[in-house]
DNA sequence: GAGTGGTCTAGACCACCAA
DNA sequence: TGGTGGTCTAGACCACTCC
């Protein structure tokens, strides 16, 4: 009966009832655990889902209170390209269009990856050999696939954008330079914060990133 | 010592050495809770972790296993325009452009929202009426802020893609025809899966959505 | 049906940080 | 420095599914 989904649905209708304002404190985990009638770390497990979902703001002897500006929170998924066009019912192939070393070892790959043999989306790569194993065979797996299967997890930042197709990427996915192409940029580290490598993909017109609230 | 996180990376690194394949199954909660010398609680919370990742798969009587396919999973925050307008120092406002009632009791709404003065973004919105508290003064409180803050919490899907502007965009964010936008696409459902609103906001050039894995 | 993950409890100790 | 959230434990019951 009072599962934490309760408590954190519980929770989320006293914040849009006004009961606890936004920007305001909430009680502690203890008072709510005696007002609801369960144990502390049911409230725990509501109120850090909350927090999660960027309802709540919790610091330890600071309390919790209910973030004055709310934030949506929407988890994306960065497939592997290959599975993600094959999800689609296509076949998969890439193609390493141009690669050369450049300064302080490193690798630049420009790979065309490819739906059914047609283009799908355009990645420039910097590779920081330093820091990886040996490479594989690039033309039986694609950097990207290869990366994510071997490295142990690291952190990054991505960002998404809107561009103009250049030169280059006009050509490799068979548009007119200026088409607006969907962007992904990305910095892989390392545990030791070491940049793994940096990537700016450039998806075909059409592509959507979807996601669910 | 052994604290969830830190079971965690050892579920992690025993993946990535290949002691758990890809696609494999891995130990029971409960022998690994042994193996591990903790709580069979603590290894849970550990492989939720992960299965939020998405590195595990997990399923009761099923047991656990290792995704075949690795998926990055990165969590955007999709914030109220005002307050993504004034974290960058500036000052937030909006005008209504038009608006005209539609069939089935709904609102059309297009909203520029402009940061100093300057466009920022430009909204095309359809509200449904019949799912909605009444409406306040929109010119006061943009109808963005007020849904985030009124609206009990709700599911939706999210898209971003990238599109060349229309006449109607390009006219408001004062960018020629076939700019490309940053292009946000929303629906959101109440609890009893009604639709609420869908939204279509298009960002004047030079917005990135960020985030971090 | 039975095995596995999902969750709750009551208690405890700890880490952090605001007062 | 004391209060608050973060976490761990040992045990228990439950819900979902695969066999």
């Amino acid at each position: 009966m009072t599962g934490w989904e309760d408590i954190r649905a519980e929770v989320q209708a006293r914040i849009r009832s006004g009961v606890w304002p936004l920007g305001s404190a909430i009680p502690h985990e203890e008072d709510l655990a005696r007002d609801f009638g369960c144990a502390r770390a049911t409230v725990n497990r509501a109120l850090r889902a909350l927090a999660a979902q960027g309802v709540l703001e919790r610091r330890r002897k600071g309390g919790t209170r209910v973030l004055a500006v709310p934030v949506r929170k929407a988890t994306v998924s960065i497939p592997v390209i290959r599975a993600e066009v094959e999800a689609t019912g296509r076949r998969y192939s890439h193609q390493i269009i141009w690669q050369a070393t450049g300064q302080e070892n490193t690798l630049h790959l420009e790979t065309l990856h490819l739906a059914d043999d047609k283009p799908y989306a355009h990645e420039v790569r910097v590779l920081h050999l330093a820091v990886l194993p040996p490479l594989p065979d690039l033309t039986a797996i694609s950097i990207n696939e290869w990366l994510v299967t071997t490295v142990s997890y690291a952190t990054g930042e991505i960002a998404f954008s809107a561009a103009a197709a250049d030169a280059g990427q006009a050509r490799a996915l068979w548009v007119p330079t200026g088409t607006p192409l969907f962007v992904i940029t990305r910095e892989t580290r390392n545990a030791a914060a070491q940049v793994i490598t940096k990537v700016l993909l450039a998806h075909a017109p059409g592509y959507h990133l979807r996601t669910t609230m």
